[in-house]
RNA sequence: GUGACCGUAGCUCAGUUGGUUAGAGCAUCGGGUUGUGAUCCCGAGGGUCGGGGGUUCGAGUCCCCUCGGUCACCCCA
């Protein structure tokens, strides 16, 4: 019987697995450069925890169970935030201040496949709590460049789409959206790429503005506006100057040199309800792809989950679309796997019986040391096969030993004895 | 959860209006030749055509269900 993967799920082999590590890797590099620590939780938690921040709707989204005989519901990480805020708020009072986590754990969500979009998936979150300044916002956002740029994107190829949960509302509030009528205008915003001129002018009728400030209104949420540029997206909203939150975070971005990198888009909303502060994607400059990254701010869902008032900036950036930009860019090279340094082969019968020898010494030593398993004693093919797996130096053990430099091509004879520093 | 398209070997594909034991290239493995990453030659393994049911004398070809893939909606923590 043969049964298949699970929907949405991957399998790993070797190849797929080297790029996977490469990327787990550089995440974890680059976070603990900027100074973040690693920290994980189990990977499934009491269902009860999800429902803290997401309410029960969120149910049908998570891969859920019950052990046989059990009494409680528990499901599998969705995300990572409730056992982050879970772990802060039960330690809090004892942890060095500012907090800074990172994470690079897999999640389950019970959601339909599409590109970009899969059932497990690795993310890696940044956090960055107990501090609520501006500089705390653009150090994370620099933590998020930083990976980029590492893995050899540039400002052309992605875009960090900045706006603010204040700034909007400010924003909204300026144009005359009613009170009541907030949480359709952040909807509108969050659908304006998805909608006619028309569609969304009509729909922007219904909040109860005027013709004048639906337009205001399109232009604002449709208009990207550089950094450094936030004169412009004052006069857009007829203000005298530009919302102070923005110029502070704007500030701070320049300092940490991040001005290519970003703009400044008010549509940008991220469906959560529990942000507070700036908001931010990351996307493909082209915005053909899903977005490779969001996060922002949220100061008080720590409380929420039971810990002191305390304020976080972090995000998440999931392995799927990242990898699917990286691909489309010809940026996932293919020698990420680990590289022996040394393939020993036989050229007879009689040196076969010396490969045990040969092979274990140079293990010992430290060296990746692969051998040909082959019957055949025909040099040329096990030279293929020492170049196929990447091998530094070949070993070629016959009446003496040679060792054969790959890269160069560069062949000599070698005493057995010496053999260990010809390979260093 | 809704809808559309797609499933033949590890990969890319061929397979006549339904008609014998389902093919090719690449890859893999083995052998031969030439002591050097190569070339050439020979050979092998590997598929019950995603799975199940139906129609039929006969199904990889037609129908239904199901699983999986892709894409969009939804959602995007």
């Amino acid at each position: 019987m043969k049964i298949q993967a699970p929907k949405g799920t991957r399998d790993f082999y070797p190849a797929d697995m080297a790029w996977h590590m490469h990327l787990l890797d550089a995440w974890r590099a680059v976070s603990v450069r900027n100074g973040f620590e690693q920290v994980d939780g189990p990977i499934f938690e009491t269902l009860e925890l999800y429902k803290v921040k997401s309410g029960e709707g969120i149910v049908s989204e998570l891969f859920s169970f019950r052990r046989t005989g059990g009494e409680t519901d528990f499901a599998i990480r969705p995300e990572f935030t409730p056992t982050l805020a879970r772990m802060v708020a039960d330690k809090a009072n004892a942890l060095p201040k500012p907090i800074k986590w990172f994470a690079t754990p897999n999640f389950c969500r019970a959601e339909r496949p599409q590109r970009g979009r899969l059932r497990e998936f690795w993310q890696w979150n940044v956090d960055l709590l107990g501090l609520d300044t501006p500089a705390a916002d653009a150090e994370v956002i620099f933590t998020c460049v930083d990976l980029l740029a590492e893995l050899g994107l540039d400002s052309t190829q992605v875009r960090v789409k900045i706006s603010h949960r204040a700034v909007v509302k400010q924003v909204l509030e300026k144009l005359g959206v009613p009170e009541d009528k907030l949480p359709g205008a952040f909807t509108l915003l969050d659908k304006r790429d998805k909608m006619t001129p028309d569609e969304f002018t009509k729909e922007a009728g219904k909040l109860g503005l005027d013709e004048a400030r639906v337009q205001r209104f399109e232009e604002v949420c449709r208009r990207k506006y550089a950094s450094g540029d936030l004169m412009h997206l004052a006069r857009s909203l007829a203000m005298d100057e530009p919302p102070e939150d923005l110029v502070k975070l704007d500030e701070q971005l320049r300092a940490f040199g991040l001005a290519d990198w970003c703009e400044y888009d008010l549509g940008i909303v991220r469906g959560l309800a529990y942000y507070t502060g700036v908001v931010f994607e990351v996307h493909e400059a082209t915005g053909v792809e899903r977005a490779i990254a969001g996060g922002g701010r949220y100061d008080q869902l720590i409380e929420l989950f039971g810990g002191p008032a305390m304020p976080a900036v972090g995000f998440g950036m999931g392995d799927v679309v990242l990898s699917n930009v990286l691909a489309d860019k010809g940026l996932i090279p293919d020698d990420v796997g680990p590289r022996p340094d040394a393939f020993v082969l036989a050229a007879s019968d009689e040196a076969a019986a010396q490969l045990p020898a040969v092979v274990s010494e140079l293990r010992r030593a430290g060296l990746h040391a692969r051998m040909s398993y082959k019957a055949t004693r025909n040099v040329g093919k096990l030279l293929k096969d020492a170049t196929n797996c990447g091998a530094k130096f070949a070993v070629i053990v016959g009446e003496q030993i040679e060792v054969k430099n790959l890269e160069t091509g560069d062949q000599s004879a070698v005493g057995r004895d010496a053999l260990l520093d010809a390979l260093r």
